[in-house]
DNA sequence: CGAAGGATTGATTAGTCTCAACGCAAGTGG
DNA sequence: CCACTTGCGTTGAGACTAATCAATCCTTCG
């Protein structure tokens, strides 16, 4: 059924599951649901994490409040994101989590998720292998922030997150959901909402995108590639059953 | 023997090891050493992982590089620092490992590293504990990359460096080894080496820290995690036998 | 002693931030 | 159903952080 399409897809982006690994997962994800209304917290920095969320429906964000307030956006979550695996080891949480959207998340318990990856070692791969990737993606956005230009940024920021979708298929030919506001998208590259303002309307008037109604549309995704110096490699895909790189 | 000490003591810091433990460990360590010059790449960009690497002597450091040219360094390996645990899963690295100083490591096999998680759990979760810190820190890395100013960034690195020695026991009362040349800190920190040069002065003139013959002094610990709003939270050391916050 | 790597300095410029409005659309309450 | 609010995008002017370019100096080391 829908609900877990998306986990599956994700997944599959590494190994191709079989119908049991399926049926195990969509065990888990049915056993504790929440709803959050956009913005509100999932989890907060210094609370002590007790299950693995995985985002169902909408975007969540992983984000690191600095004592005075400034707001680092570290990650975004789609659906079919996995956050924080394994994370019941620590005694509390150094960031925290909330929706962007509204979010339909999955919790799984501590002993749900143990009983995963001893049930299907298949799955257990491919949960390592999602762990890596967002580690990997992580450190794609500390080389994005350090060394790019502001206006490169955003195209790689886009340029991601088109790709993320492309894989669990939710993209049209040349355009996706993007329901990041202009602060959001600050918040995630270290500008200011001002200053993403005048770039995003600078990739506009190039003809390279546009952001309107909470879509955005590729004109031209290997320009947007090249300028982003974009290289997907990072994101780890090639073992799966889908494309990884550029359209044609 | 001391070259197991590192790593026995930076997982001491989450879990205490029996002896068995530390058997284990010293085991594996033993197996296949490396010697590396200064600047010598451990992996590079595109070559398939076959180890984790352990370093035992010196420091080594992950960085990336745009097409351009651009680099930026994502983070500082030192003695007991396990570097990409279970890589093996990917095809391919998207990242390189380099030496800083000369470096002594210890390549682990995949049935290695597969068989110390079989036979000591508590191995294993100090294991699982470490790479939750790598994340931890690459996350703070992005955050400060992308809201601190340049003080504040360098100050928030010598911080997190400092803390690290010595929760293996290689800092002085305070000072430390600081091998990184102004411009690997810039590198780093996603600065110019000669804005670098010009803050690190700054930080001299008010007394906050000295770094010269490749040692860190720093006159203030206090004083330089409070600029840096430094908070070790991240760093997960509550759980282990040492320190984990500032100094008296 | 010469070479090389690193640190330092100065002058100038570019990119991004800050502050302050304003516009527009959608939602809300009276 | 209209006035008000709120959130988000847009614009302008000016300030400032950090980059750039180009030397020069210092240390170390073969």
């Amino acid at each position: 059924m829908e609900l877990v399409h998306s986990l599956t897809l994700h997944l599959s982006a590494f190994v191709s599951l079989s119908d049991a690994d399926r049926e195990v997962l969509d065990k888990a994800l049915r056993k504790r649901a929440r709803i959050l209304a956009p913005r509100q917290d999932i989890i907060r920095e210094g609370e002590k994490p007790r299950f693995v969320n995985v985002i169902l429906e909408g975007w969540a964000q992983r984000y690191k409040q600095l004592a005075d307030g400034r707001r680092q956006i570290l990650s975004f979550f789609v659906p079919g994101d996995l956050c924080d695996t394994n994370v019941f080891i620590l005694k509390s949480m150094d960031h925290s989590l909330s929706a962007v959207t509204q979010v339909r998340l999955a919790e799984i318990s501590q002993r749900e998720f143990q009983e995963i990856i001893e049930t299907s070692p298949r799955i257990a791969q491919a949960l390592w292998w999602s762990e890596l990737v967002t580690v990997a993606i992580q450190r794609e956005w500390t080389t994005s922030i350090g060394q790019r230009t502001a206006y490169e940024r955003i195209a790689h920021l886009l340029c991601e997150m088109f790709v993320r979708l492309r894989t669990i298929g939710r993209t049209q030919e040349r355009s996706c959901e993007f329901p990041l506001t202009q602060s959001e998208i600050a918040d995630a590259t270290g500008l200011t909402q001002v200053h993403v303002n005048r770039t995003v309307q600078e990739m506009r008037r190039e003809g390279l995108i546009e952001i309107r109604n909470k879509r955005l549309e590729v004109h031209d995704l290997r320009a947007l590639m090249a300028v982003a110096m974009f290289n997907p490699n990072y994101l780890h895909l090639e073992a799966g059953g889908h494309e990884c790189i550029a359209p044609e």
